[in-house]
DNA sequence: TGTACATCAGTGAACGCGCGTTCACTGATGTAC
DNA sequence: TGTACATCAGTGAACGCGCGTTCACTGATGTAC
C-alpha cells in the first residue's frame, strides 16, 4: 500500500482529535468540515474516509471525548484521588479557560439535547458511568444516597463551569467557581 | 403613514419573540434569519428595518428574554413565594421540555460565552440581578453567605435541566431533576 | 521475472443549498405651499 | 383645495460566501498469473 500500516487509523485519530477541541471550543453548529480538514492537514474529500457523515463524527467525537474523562475518573479512583481533588480541578481557572481540552458536557450539553437519538444515547451512557464513578469517589452513605449525592454534585458542576465561562466579569466568575466548590463539598458530605 | 401609531414595535416584538423561542429551542447558531422572519410572517428584507445585524438581534432578545425572568423572580420576591416554589418550578418536567419559553440561561449559557463582548455583557449584568433577588429569596445567614448559597443553587439548577434535557433515558432525566431539587433544598438550607 | 490489474487513502473541483446582508423599489400616508 | 414631494415599513430578488457532500481522478503498493 501507499501508506505504512496504521496510517489510516492515525489519520482518523487525527480528525477526531482536531474536531473533539474544535467543537469544544466553538460549538457543533459553529464548526465546518473544511476548518478541521485542514487543521489535521487534509482536504476535504478525505473526510468521507473516515466518517460517514458530520453526524457520525459527532457521535464518534462525543464518545471519544466521554470516554477518556471516564478513564480519568477510573484513575482517580484507582489512585484512590480525593472527590474534592476531582472538585477543584473541574471548577479551576485551568479548566474554565481551556474548553478546548475541558468536559464536553459543560461544552456541549445543551446543543447535544438537540441531536440526534444515536448521538443523545452515547452521551446517556458515558454520562452514567461518570456519575457511578463519581459515586464511589464519595466517602459516607448507602451506594443509592452516594448515587444522588454524585448526580447533583456533578449538575452543580457543570452549570457553574458553564456561568463562570459565560459572564463578562472576572470577579464575579471566580466568585461562581468558589462557591460551586464549597457546595459542591457540602453537598459530599465533607463538611 | 402607512401603518396606524406603534405598528413599528409590534412588529419589532413579535420578531423578538419568535427569535427568543427559536434561539432557545435550537440555539443561536442553528437559526437563521430567514426562518425567524417568516414565522413572524414578514420577508428577509425586513429585518434591517428592526435590527443592525443577527447579533444585534442576539443581544436584544437576551436582553427581553433575560429581563423577563428577572420580572419573574421580582415578582415572586413581592408575593412571598418560597424558594422551594421557584426551584422546584426550575427543575420541573414542563420547564425541562419546553426549552423555547424557559431560561435562556440553560438553553444558550454555553453559546453565549463565545459570542462577543456587548452581548455578554447583557448576559452578566441580567445574571447578576437574578442572582441577587434568589439571595433575598433565602431565608437564613448574611447577606453574604446568601449570595454564596443563590450561585451556587442557580448553578446546579441550570447544570441538571441541561444533563436532564441532554440525557436519553427518562428515569435518569428525573433522576437527575429530584437529586438536583433535593440538593438545592438542602444548599439553601431547608433541612 | 515481468506485466496487468486491484486496492485504497487522499486530492481537489464541483454540487445544490441556505446563510447574513444589501438594495432598488412599492405604496400608503403626512407635509408644504 | 389641489398638487408635488418626503417619509418609511416592508417587499423580494440578488450578492458573495461557506456549508455538507459527491465524485472522477491520482499514484503508490499489493496480488495474480
Amino acid at each position: 500500500m501507499r501508506y505504512e500500516k496504521g496510517h489510516k487509523d492515525e489519520t482518523r485519530r487525527q480528525i477526531l482529535d482536531v474536531a473533539s477541541a474544535q467543537f469544544r471550543e466553538s460549538g457543533i453548529a459553529a464548526v465546518g468540515l473544511a476548518g478541521i480538514m485542514s487543521e489535521a492537514g487534509l482536504t476535504n474529500g478525505a473526510f468521507y474516509t473516515h466518517f460517514a457523515s458530520k453526524e457520525d463524527l459527532v457521535r464518534e467525537v462525543l464518545l471519544d471525548a466521554l470516554s477518556r474523562r471516564e478513564q480519568r475518573h477510573k484513575d482517580n479512583l484507582e489512585n484512590g484521588v480525593e472527590l474534592e481533588t476531582t472538585i477543584r480541578d473541574y471548577l479551576s481557572l485551568r479548566h474554565r479557560d481551556r474548553a478546548g481540552t475541558g468536559c464536553p458536557t459543560a461544552a456541549l450539553a445543551a446543543e447535544i439535547a438537540r441531536h440526534p437519538k444515536a448521538t443523545r444515547d452515547v452521551f446517556t451512557g458515558k454520562i452514567s458511568d461518570i456519575i457511578a464513578l463519581m459515586a464511589q469517589q464519595i466517602r459516607h452513605g448507602s451506594a443509592d444516597e452516594r448515587r444522588r449525592k454524585a448526580i447533583a454534585i456533578y449538575a452543580a458542576m457543570v452549570g457553574a463551569l458553564q456561568l463562570s465561562r459565560a459572564v463578562n466579569d472576572r470577579q464575579l466568575s471566580e466568585e461562581i467557581l468558589e462557591n460551586a466548590v464549597e457546595a459542591a463539598l457540602d453537598l459530599a458530605g465533607r463538611r
